[in-house]
DNA sequence: GTACATTAAATGTAATTACATTAATATTGC
DNA sequence: GCAATATTAATGTAATTACATTTAATGTAC
């Protein structure tokens, strides 16, 4: 369905406009799908997002300001996440020694075991996307890349 | 800035993948401009989705849930929403005479004002968009359109 | 070494959101 | 007409988020 039709309304002042509203739009419809895909294993897609970003430092550890600008949504609190997965039991958190500020963070094996257990289901859900060829999920994102030019 | 570098992230495990990432990733950059273009005339960005909603309607009134169907994000309470934006008196709500259980909404004309104010802001905002052409504006809407496509 | 600025993480709080439930009214099947 | 079902909006609540502030430690200038 076109965005038009899927919000109802027929004109865009622009196709900035339209472009604006589509991709809000269409994350708010991904993330649904992912909030829904995940609520079953206990975690949120911000909670998932900070375990793939331990799990791509595995074994080394990473500290919480680290985390932060690794993730999706830049203005999330680190903090506050990595203390709910350590109640999960999904990492561990340890201070730095080199820097009494800092902490070190490190996923569990139960971390990893989720994050395994999670694997084929989202990658089935990655399939609802394959309406593009690789070729035009590549373009796609490109054209995301060049939109964000701006950015300071 | 491309995706990877922006996250820091050197490999995604396919076009897929890298899509969903930097297609959340831009939502969040573009919403986060938005609630700070948005910030010094006191709404939020939902609150002036909602009140763009009614503009459209002007003069007649909508109903909540028709609202909620035109919204960006389809889960969101628009019943509280409309409280707050009452609250600022940017609508006024009365009960539907033909359906009792139903309220009609209307965009006063503080509302109507504010909207008009936010016009060139809004404008200007979207300057930072055009490193694309119209061209690929559109033709980055449609590929999001067609992503959606096995939506149900 | 001391004062000042900076950095890292945690926390207080108010507002917002997600999710389920409730209350009131309307619609449908009989 | 009446009971069962569906629809509309509002609300209770627990969790999350935004934003500012705090605490602790480090770095820098003098």
């Amino acid at each position: 369905m076109s965005i038009e039709t899927d919000i109802k309304q027929k004109k865009f002042r622009s196709p900035y406009h339209r472009l604006t509203v589509n991709l809000i739009y269409t994350s708010n419809w991904l993330m649904y799908q992912q909030l829904e895909t995940l609520r079953e294993y206990g975690i949120t897609p911000q909670q998932y997002n900070v375990l793939r970003i331990l799990k791509g430092q595995y074994p080394q550890p990473i500290k919480v300001n680290a985390i932060t600008e690794r993730m999706l949504d830049k203005t999330s609190n680190a903090s506050r996440l990595v203390d709910k997965l350590l109640a999960k039991e999904l990492l561990i958190r340890n201070s730095c020694p080199s820097d009494r500020r800092a902490v070190d963070v490190v996923i569990t094996e139960k971390g990893l075991d989720l994050l395994a257990q999670l694997d084929p289901v989202i990658l089935e859900a990655e399939k609802n996307l394959q309406t593009l060829t690789p070729e035009e999920a590549d373009q796609l994102s490109d054209l995301l890349d060049r939109l964000r030019k701006t950015e300071k």
